[in-house]
RNA sequence: AGGGAUGUGGCGCAGUCCGGUUAGCGCACUUGGUUUGGGACCAAGGGGUCGAAGGUUCGAAUCCUUUCAUCCCUACCA
């Protein structure tokens, strides 16, 4: 195990891609764009999905699985919809491999051609709609409320570990309901629920906004985002929660009878949040010395370290505690591997993130104690044996909202305020972050700024300042201040 | 997509320019011993055919062509 990490301020790319590979996240493949999630990477993930999936189960979706393959004529059926995905989308074309007659290895077999090309789900609105179209007749069949766990590909150029790659996995909730206002509010539900999931799990504090005409998903009505701040300052899209009015309904031709017998199109919303999480959960919490992770999401919330070796009393006591620990609900870890020594441990579980280390050794059992360290303060300290399991428990929970408090002080130092374009540009310029400022609503002016800047409209906020004011580059009339920042 | 760089045991690298003994080194690994409260030490071992394919040559990690992958910067992107 190499020693070094790159430290943020160096190069915060070279940092990310440190912290994934030294902490066992995930592995590139051999596949381009492609990464093998490891145990650990997997194992936040299935944390993360554990407790999303419970939270939409008790909002009342239930789970679906809907196929990988897409015909290519469901793609076309919605204008804006295929516009958005077409440069992205991976192909199969045949159904069959042959020996190769002028060689070695295999070749595709010509004769083996599909009547229809398929498209590599890049989302699955298309194969769900033409679907549902079979299962609503009537206003009784609504809401459906459904949510898959797939995985999705999208063939992009640039790639990087869990931020964005060609193949990931998430899941996508795709409703139906029978009024324009009911699905206006599941998609707001979402919104909420996937805001609450960030701060309360990941404990990263988001903004909860609309997108812009220009920023949203092809083929919605309106688009609702939850936007995070990365410790390089820029913004992180972490979830979104569509309402695709009646778009796909109509492309679908997916109606429904009244109660007075009328025929009505169905109003639709789709939602995601992706593996993309456990890039901006590394992104959000990690230092110089490795992976941080909130308790709530951490698979190992507390290890064990005999000192200075897994002697049988010491081990002993550590299963005792480990135990008691364990009554209550945490994951614990014993480290009885005895051909390391303590300090190369105690630096491997920091790398790992494992929110709290327990070392007990000779010296503390004669004292009726252990030491107790915290990863997020790198702080230590003796703890009467007596008291661990409430100490511990407390520990967690200091843990998990110091995350947030701290993950909250740094946007809001680095949340500033523009009033005209020129301090726009010197504030993008000399801080960075999240910018605030008056925006004059068209796509004209949004693309101006981000041909100027690089900086794009991550959100129109939800809550917060709603006080209108004059457009800081053309000067008409801005409904309220927007946040501008550089992007993910 | 443009620019730059890299690919040699599990990881990190040297060797490549100026082809030529059995391809080296550090970490990791195995065995034995001594150690052990913040990344231990000594000794002896095992493991690579040099990203892939083709070519030049008596001879290729090294030269040429093609290709795949990765990283960085810029551009792009629900």
């Amino acid at each position: 195990m190499a020693k070094e990490i790159t430290k943020r301020e160096d190069n915060y790319s070279q940092w990310y891609t440190d912290i994934v590979k030294k902490a066992a996240l995930a592995d590139h493949s051999a596949v381009r764009g492609c990464m093998v999630i490891k145990p650990t990477g997997f194992a936040i993930w299935e944390k993360m999905k554990d407790q999303l999936d419970k939270m939409f189960k008790d909002t009342g979706h239930v789970n679906a699985y809907f196929p990988l393959f897409i015909p290519k004529s469901f793609l076309s059926k919605e204008a804006e919809h295929v516009e958005g995905f077409a440069k992205e989308c991976a192909v199969v074309t045949h159904h069959r491999l042959m020996n190769n007659p002028d060689g070695p290895g295999v070749v595709v077999d010509p004769s083996a051609k599909l009547e229809e090309e398929l498209i590599v789900r890049p989302t699955s609105e298309t194969i769900i709609w033409n679907t549902y179209r079979d299962w609503i007749k009537s206003y009784r069949d609504l809401p459906l409320l459904i949510n898959q766990w797939a995985n999705v590909v999208r063939w992009e150029m640039r790639t990087r570990p869990f931020l964005r790659t060609a193949e990931f996995l998430w899941q996508e909730g795709h409703t139906a309901h029978a009024t324009e206002q009911e699905a206006i509010e599941e998609s707001r539900m979402i919104h909420d629920l996937y805001a609450q999931f960030a701060e309360e799990y990941m404990a990263m504090p988001v903004i909860k906004g609309a997108k812009t005409a220009n920023e949203r998903f092809a083929g919605a009505v309106e688009t609702f985002t939850i936007e995070a701040m990365m410790q390089d300052k820029k913004a992180l899209q972490a979830g979104t929660s569509h309402f695709l009015g009646q778009n796909f309904a109509k492309a679908f031709e997916v109606k429904y009878l009244n109660s007075e017998n009328k025929e009505e199109y169905v109003w639709a919303t789709s939602w995601g949040v992706s593996t993309r999480l456990v890039g901006g959960l590394v992104m959000t919490h990690s230092d110089d010395e490795g992976l941080v992770l909130p308790p709530k999401l951490a698979p190992i919330q507390v290890v064990i370290v005999p000192i200075p070796k897994p002697l049988p009393e010491l081990l002993e006591k550590g299963a005792q505690i480990a135990k008691l620990l364990r009554d209550k609900g945490i994951s614990v870890k014993i480290d009885q591997d005895p051909t390391k020594r303590p300090g190369f441990k105690f630096a491997e579980y920091e790398m790992k993130g494992i929110p709290v280390r327990i070392g007990i050794g000779p010296r503390d059992l004669e004292k009726n104690q252990v030491e107790v360290a915290r990863r997020d303060t790198k702080t230590k300290e003796g703890v009467s044996i007596d008291g661990i399991v409430d100490h511990v428990s407390k520990l967690l929970v200091d843990i998990q909202e110091n995350l947030l408090v701290k993950a909250k002080a740094f946007r809001a130092e680095n949340t500033h305020t523009a009033d005209t374009y020129d301090d726009f540009k010197s504030l993008l310029d000399e801080k960075g972050g999240f910018i605030e400022a008056h925006w004059d609503g068209t796509t004209e002016t949004e693309l101006k700024v981000k041909g100027d800047t690089g900086a794009t409209i991550r959100c129109i906020p939800i809550e917060g300042d709603k006080a209108p004011g004059k457009c800081m580059v053309t000067g008409k009339d801005s409904t309220q201040k927007v946040i501008f920042a550089k992007a993910y």
